[in-house]
DNA sequence: CTGTGTGAAGGCTTTCACAGCC
DNA sequence: GGCTGTGAAAGCCTTCACACAG
């Protein structure tokens, strides 16, 4: 059996298959062939054991794996247990988007503080998350021992920023400004960027 | 050479790469050496020459690649040249916090339609993009020839959705939803999973 | 007989090493 | 000498084939 750490590809696909599964529990069914939630998941169902497999010994030959059972060691190792705070940098057009965004909340991540260093940004009409002052950062990142930051500054401060972040105490980093990132070893940064999906896929049609 | 479709990791890097070059151009920086490049682009040199050796020759041995010439080939490649119009379906928490961003429109894409069932939606405030009814869409698309569309729906519509605007003509999805989109071989899915990266990022946070 | 677990094979990407051109 | 272009090597991930458990 191959323990060690889990590929980074292996764990995008567990948390999909959690998001499965949770679907399967709520609708009672407590047994799952690999084929049948691979198929669901779009993946194939060898890699489905291989990822699985990385659990340890968590299926029955013949039968299938026990939803339940999947579903609590996934949470176990993926570190969705415990609700994990988030804090959001850069309340320009994105950010103040996504602090109204319910689908972090949905799948157990509270955006618990807003920054932004434009006054003018502060104070924003329904959403009830504060937004602060940049000076407040690194204090509220220690009090409330945060750990990830959504990053949604322009891209030619986002280094300088991501930079104070890690200094503060941030671990890891969900990147949305067009920029590459460096950061330190003790810390990760996951990058989305909008316009180059679009570029992408715009290569891909004739 | 190696020639042939390019990879679809060369594509994003690609974009990623035009867009550096462009910051270049401009600082009226008209050459450049694969190192530098490379550097602030955060890949190896030797993977970015393989990169750009997909598009020709287009280096100069002992000096570097002409930005301009580079920047022309790319949009050329890209598609990027003529501005893509792009359409919006579901106009929810995400949907509308996208139509507000402006990051989109700085790269080519423009968001010229958005369309959501539910009646409620369909009056935003300061937005200037008309959103109409979903049976609005078919007709929408095949007039103005849209190919792409950004698919911001709840997940248990996600698939349904997709389907009829495959069927209208769309060939390109870049979908938020959070769901595995099952399309015909005629049409191309980028998926972003907003939470699914936060989750990805607290695996590695010991 | 059904369906998992896994070594081995295969395929795709990245990196290396160096030949070749300016 | 500097820097690109590229075959070969290495690494990583996916798929196959099949042994094995229920």
């Amino acid at each position: 059996m191959t323990r060690g750490p889990i590929p980074r590809k292996t764990v995008y696909r567990l948390s999909l298959y959690y998001r499965v599964l949770q679907r399967l529990r709520g609708n009672q069914i407590d047994t799952v062939s690999s084929a049948s939630l691979a198929k669901v998941s779009g993946v194939k169902p060898t890699q489905l054991r291989k990822d699985l497999a990385y659990l340890g010994h968590f299926g029955t030959r013949g039968l299938g794996y026990s939803v339940e059972a999947l579903c609590t060691k996934l949470v176990e190792v993926m570190g969705t247990a415990s609700l994990q705070p988030v804090i959001l940098v850069g309340v320009g057009q994105l950010g103040s988007a996504l602090l109204g965004y319910d689908g972090f909340a949905r799948e157990g991540f509270e955006i618990v503080g807003a920054f932004d260093m434009d006054h003018s940004r502060r104070r924003m009409g329904k959403i009830k998350v504060k937004t602060m002052p940049m000076e407040a950062l690194p204090g509220f990142v220690k009090d409330n021992k945060i750990k990830i930051a959504i990053l949604t500054v322009p891209g030619h401060v986002a280094q300088e920023v991501a930079n104070s972040l890690v200094e503060s105490g941030i671990q890891a980093i969900l990147n949305f400004a067009p920029a590459v990132l460096q950061v330190p070893e003790n810390a990760v940064v996951n990058s989305v960027n909008l316009a180059a999906e679009l570029e992408n896929l715009s290569y891909f049609i004739r």
